[in-house]
Formats: structure tokens, C-alpha cells, sequence
DNA sequence: GTCATATTGATAGTTCATTACCAACTAGAC
DNA sequence: GTCTAGTTGGTAATGAACTATCAATATGAC
């Protein structure tokens, strides 16, 4: 089940991913690859998100009403910023800490998510030249 | 393009709206007006989400990974918790409050959502009856 | 270099949510 | 009750994201 081969396609993946810095949609991990190894096909990169996450290298991480995104497994809990004009998903450090209280009584809280929605710094930035 | 007459479907989807206090989706929102019209389409419930957001009467609850829910516009600030068991979303009243800190520098935070994964009451009552 | 086979890429297919279509029904003015 | 046009319901169609298929390609052991 596991890979066998090292090829050029599944390289330029891995080294797409490592250069993010925040998690990536398909579209956007298959447009970074594909500078390395321009014929490389949307398949190819499906393929290696899936085996990536079936093995935890990868984890998903979804927003409301977008497509599910991906990053490299292992970094510490944190949030995202999405910006409502390029698309794109920032990573943030800060948690608001526990939120168990939130919770309504009787209610066992797992997990949590925190997405901010606004503009990032060069669309915000954008936006103030031009007006 | 304003609705010029009452009926009977209309009717029981608004007050199946009126009378879940929390997000529904078009799906549990067919099934709960069903009971009032056996009948009702799938497609008349599509309809009346799409006109009744157009006026503003619904806003469109949107969870990561799942299809978007509903609710009667007009409601405080508040968020969601999403029972993994049983895939029903609660509404929570509390808000960890100003999460501007949390935004990288030069970031323009609009809005946000919160969202709490766990097991509602029922779930967790279930799993601990079972153990 | 040779070769078996793991991997790829183009594309058809699938799945799910939502919308369009249109004949049949019905609200409501008269 | 009559009648017209707004609504409905069943279903085909659409769109988007993702997966399967399979012939062609390329890896890496030899």
C-alpha cells in the first residue's frame, strides 16, 4: 500500500506543501507543484493529499463553505484567518484558550475551531490606495 | 418577485423554521414542514431558503465539511456546536469575545465564527448508559 | 542498458447539493 | 363557481469536488 518509487511529481508536492506556510486548497497545491513539473496532472495531486493523509503526514482542515484544505501534520494548535477577497487562508498562533464554559450544560466539548474573516494585509492595504 | 400569495407549503416551512431554535438544513427543514404537508418537494423547501434569504428573513449557517444550514435572521451574536453523533447543530449563546488580538498585524478582522465539536446531551448520555 | 511494474495523466465517472424545467394544481380576485 | 397566473412537485440538469480507469511513462533493481 505504501509508496515504492520516489518520482518528480510526488517531490514537487512534498516540497509545494513544506513551502507553505498555511494550508492550501488542491487547486492551489496542483498550480505551486506544477512549476516544478508543469505537466503534472490534478489527479497526481488528489492521489497525494489522499496517501499523505491516510499516512499523518498531512491533516485536513476545513472552512465553512469552501473546498477542504490541507497541511503538513504536526504543528502546534492554531487557527486561520480567511480573506474574503484573494481567498487565500492564513495561519494565527493565538487560541482564545478554553472554551468549555461555552458549551451548553451536559454537553461534552471535544474540539474547536476559530476561523477570523476579514481582509489580510495586502488586500487591506489594496483597498486603502484605492480609495 | 415578491411572493403574492399564501400557501399551505410556504406556511408550514415558515413555522417549522419558527419553531427550531437551532441551524437546519434543507434537508431536516423538508422533513420537519413534511409533517404539516405530506406532500411538500424538495425543491418548494429550496425555494423558500432562496427567497427567504434574499429578504433577509434567513441567514445561512455554514459549517466546515457540511452542506449550509438556516436560521430566522435577526438573532444575537452567538455560534454553533456540532454534535459528531448525531450531526444536529446547537445554537451557543457565549462568545469568547474580542479575538482582534488573534489577527496578524495589518489584518482587517470583519467577523468570525466559532465552532464547537463534541457530543450534544443526548449523545453523551447514550455513550455513558452504553460503556 | 533492460525490464517488470509502480506511478502518472487525461478524462470519464461519481457523488452530493442545489437549481431549472414544465405540466399540473390552486390561491384569490371577480 | 370561474378563471388566470402564481406556486408547486417530480425529476432532469447542473456544478463542483473528488475518484476510478487504463494506456503510456518512468523508476530503480539487476
Amino acid at each position: 500500500m505504501a509508496r515504492q518509487r520516489q518520482t518528480r511529481q510526488r517531490a514537487a508536492i512534498e516540497q509545494a506543501l513544506g513551502a507553505s506556510h498555511h494550508p492550501v486548497s488542491p487547486e492551489e497545491l496542483h498550480a505551486r507543484a506544477r512549476r516544478k513539473v508543469p505537466g503534472l496532472g490534478i489527479a497526481t495531486v488528489y492521489r497525494a493529499i489522499r496517501e499523505m493523509t491516510a499516512e499523518g503526514l498531512l491533516t485536513v482542515v476545513e472552512l465553512p463553505g469552501a473546498p477542504a484544505r490541507h497541511e503538513l501534520a504536526g504543528r502546534a494548535h492554531h487557527h486561520h484567518f480567511a480573506c474574503r477577497q484573494c481567498n487565500r487562508v492564513f495561519e494565527v498562533d493565538g487560541c482564545p484558550g478554553d472554551l468549555s464554559s461555552l458549551a451548553p450544560r451536559g454537553f461534552a466539548l471535544e474540539r474547536h475551531e476559530v476561523v477570523l474573516y476579514g481582509l489580510c494585509v495586502e488586500c487591506a492595504t489594496e483597498v486603502a490606495v484605492a480609495s
